[in-house]
DNA sequence: ACTTTCAAACTTGCATACTAGTTGACAACT
DNA sequence: AGTTGTCAACTAGTATGCAAGTTTGAAAGT
């Protein structure tokens, strides 16, 4: 577990609520190992009452599995679930790309284009925790574009999944494609051709499942069957 | 309040998180009216704890704001998210839509029939609370056929928000068009033209709009303004 | 050696108590 | 009258302890 610095004015809940979330976005936590709140409660120098909501609210997500009177454990990556959340990224997300296109000013294309030239800037510094960052930065600022937060609180409950999934997938795959796609999806929203830059998302999401197998096959103890 | 009865199995903290959820819809819980932990607690025959967790979760999605140290309320109707709540589940449950069309077996179709035809009937004696609930099943059972209940669980999360304005809507409008709508899109699912299947939908979803002016005028403390 | 029993050590769910902070009313003062 | 200070009565956040159920491992019996 990597405890980072509790922020100002955040509660215990949402501190331990964030932890949680890293961990397991970044498979510190593995996928079906055990969390006892106590430990965990222990570990944050917090009571169990906080640690225990944040469980509960990862709970609803399937990405945690709360058992009464057995333990708590980290979900083993559900394929199906991941698709899932896939899916529903890419009906919002695909949805917003399109509004985003139609009322992206001067400014947002260059904010939009700041992330993807700081993108490439830390993928040749293979800065992966950088790139990573800046390639969430670049979805959100879509959904900022379009006015559409509530969507994005929406798909970032959900993607958590596809997230993780995701983490395991760059430990074998190249990142270079990533950006050569933010840029063909930056390029449609400079020529204002909406449909193409809900296309070109389209594919940026669905290229997430070309090496399932593969990484099946790597670490199968990670997975649920099925 | 109207407090149903406890649910065998049903945890105390799900139980006052449907208590909650149903009076908030059914306007039994008034927009911008205040609750307390305690109170709340007290009348559901609860602890403080489950009440807060449920109070917690609710806020996330902004249909109660939990101010610390002094109180938590029930939002006032905020007309924007209402609109981004339509608009989550027009591309979720669009897309869904389609996968159903594709899906369906004749069973399948029968039972879509089942919930229209029942849907008539409760409107023909004029029973509401039936009315809605196939209203509802009808649109849930498209989520199964298309093996999607991720999607509906995300979709109902911020649904709260449109189900509440519906719920005012009906005070005024005519709901017989709802059933017309339903058996259109029946028709759509029937000849596979899943396309038409979704465009009824979107309709469907988007009649939700065209009285907002009278009904803001009839109720205006309930609403946020903006 | 193998099975059975049972208690100790876990777990989460929940009730209760305490902490820190806000509000509102009323008294005191200008 | 109007402003200010103070305190009682609230609030949510959190710590803690108990209840109820599960697991585990060792002791007892075969």
């Amino acid at each position: 577990m990597i405890i980072p610095e509790k922020l100002e004015r955040e509660t215990n809940h949402d501190f331990a609520l964030r932890v949680l979330q890293e961990n397991i976005i970044s498979l510190e936590l593995q996928p079906g190992s055990m969390i006892s709140e106590q430990e965990l409660a222990t570990q944050l120098n917090l009571s169990r009452t906080p640690v225990h909501e944040a469980l509960l609210e990862l709970a609803n997500t399937k990405i945690v599995e709360v058992i009464p009177q057995r333990g708590s454990l980290v979900s083993l990556i559900d394929m199906a679930l991941v698709e899932e959340s896939c899916f529903i990224r890419a009906a919002i997300e695909g949805a917003v790309t399109e509004q985003a296109c139609q009322k992206a000013t001067a400014e947002d294309v260059e904010s939009l284009e700041e992330t993807v030239v700081l993108q490439e800037f830390y993928f040749g510094k293979q800065n992966l925790g950088k790139f990573m960052e800046f390639d969430n930065r670049f979805h959100q600022t879509m959904y900022k574009i379009a006015g559409r937060m509530l969507c994005y609180y929406t798909v970032q409950l959900m993607n958590i999944h596809h997230a993780r999934f995701r983490t395991l997938r760059l430990h074998i795959s190249n990142t270079e494609r990533i950006i050569t796609e933010h840029r063909a999806i930056l390029e449609a929203i400079k020529r204002k051709d909406s449909r193409k830059a809900r296309q070109e998302f389209e594919g940026h999401i669905n290229a997430m499942f070309v090496d399932v197998k593969e990484i099946r096959e790597k670490y199968p103890e990670y997975f649920k069957q099925g």
